[in-house]
DNA sequence: CAACTACCTGACCACAGAGTCAACAAGTTA
DNA sequence: TAACTTGTTGACTCTGTGGTCAGGTAGTTG
């Protein structure tokens, strides 16, 4: 009994040891990359703030680029997820709504992977540029589709599907891409939750009303 | 005379040597910072693709940071420019749809400077933060003024014109900062002169109706 | 406990990249 | 032409950084 307790008990330790490293570098260098870029980051400073020795993280990441697609990998993934939620069988009143509203909030939560995300497509997508063109490319032809339903059931203005998520994108992202740039410029050291929320009120209002899509 | 003349043609050779080699190198570093980044960016690539020796480039400019503050210091003012344009007494209606319509010209001549502001913005603004607090401040307070100004002569909705600003900025940024991804998307090599055209008209419809603005 | 595996880390290496410098070339002026 | 300024460049230095490695320690299993 004592044996086996002990021996879970270890096992368990064990296990954590690696899963809440693993997870602590990941989440440093997600900040350090989000601030600094790939090339500004170096692998010693995410070792400093994570107190880690430097070779404790090659140790669980061979090398600084395994480790900086690691941290990619996961960006994309949700980024599709608030896109699948858009159907044609709703009415682009609600989901507009909605899809603003969570990709606003992703702004606000999850800041340093949305800055890691938007600074890769800035200068090319060198290591991102395969999944763009099939798994995003494949959502974004059917989110385009289910728009052009919205069209065709009268809905919405026929307006370009294409052109509008790239608006919608890029106004929703810009409160995590902007976010320090807005704070300065609106004289408060960060955006709070009230900006956040009036920020994805007002895209929402435009674009519904810009879209001819009638409220209520 | 004929001393004269030489003189005079040296005179401007010399000055022309200054000056065609300051301009191409901050050509060729614009290109590379706006593709890797600053910290991605060598002296030595820069070197490579303007055809000097590396220790040309530091004849003309002392430090990489210095030569980086040159190119950006260019950005800004462009960036400004377009804005002052906007002014209390213009409708909304031709103010914004100018607007627009140059910021994204300005995302497909200037792509580069374009995105080298982003990719500033994104990582703090390290370099720019005080001609953020300054400059770009005094003319968005300004600029927001305006708008309000046109809410008062109920020219548009009661919307918050700092969340307005962003969201144009944003939208129109995006074809310089993400013409790569657009384009992967849409299936083709690069966004064409169509497709920026389209874009801006897009933006401008959706703003002017959202904003409740009454076209013609 | 013994053998084993997973984890940890300081010392080390190779190399790239920013910036210096000294010597030289080319234009300029009197 | 002589004195001077401006431009040019290869060779060099020095720091920082990604990555290796060997020798350790701590958990694990029979």
């Amino acid at each position: 009994m004592t044996d086996t307790k002990k021996s879970v008990i270890k096992r368990r330790k064990s296990a954590d040891i690696r899963k809440g490293n693993l997870q602590l570098i990941l989440t440093v260098a997600e900040q350090r990359f989000a601030e600094f870029g790939y090339n500004g980051t170096t692998i010693s400073s995410i070792a400093e703030q994570a107190n880690l020795p430097k070779s404790n993280i090659l140790y669980y990441f061979k090398t600084k680029e395994v480790l900086y697609k690691e941290v990619l990998s996961q960006i994309l993934k949700i980024w599709l997820v608030d896109m699948e939620e858009m159907t044609a069988d709703q009415h682009p009143k609600e989901a507009l709504r909605q899809y603003i509203l969570l990709k606003v909030r992703q702004s606000k939560d999850h800041s340093n992977a949305s800055r890691i995300f938007a600074s890769e497509l800035l200068h090319g997508a060198p290591f991102l540029k395969e999944k763009l063109q099939t798994d995003l490319k494949v959502q974004f032809i059917s989110t385009c589709q289910v728009i052009r339903e919205w069209i065709a059931k009268q809905w919405m203005n026929p307006i370009s599907p294409e052109h509008l998520l790239f608006m919608i994108w890029s106004s929703t992202q810009a409160y995590a891409d902007y976010g320090l740039q807005s704070s300065i410029l609106m004289g408060k050291a960060e955006l709070d939750d009230d900006d956040f929320e009036t920020g994805a009120e007002l895209i929402t209002q435009i674009v519904l009303r810009g879209c001819g899509i009638k409220q209520l």
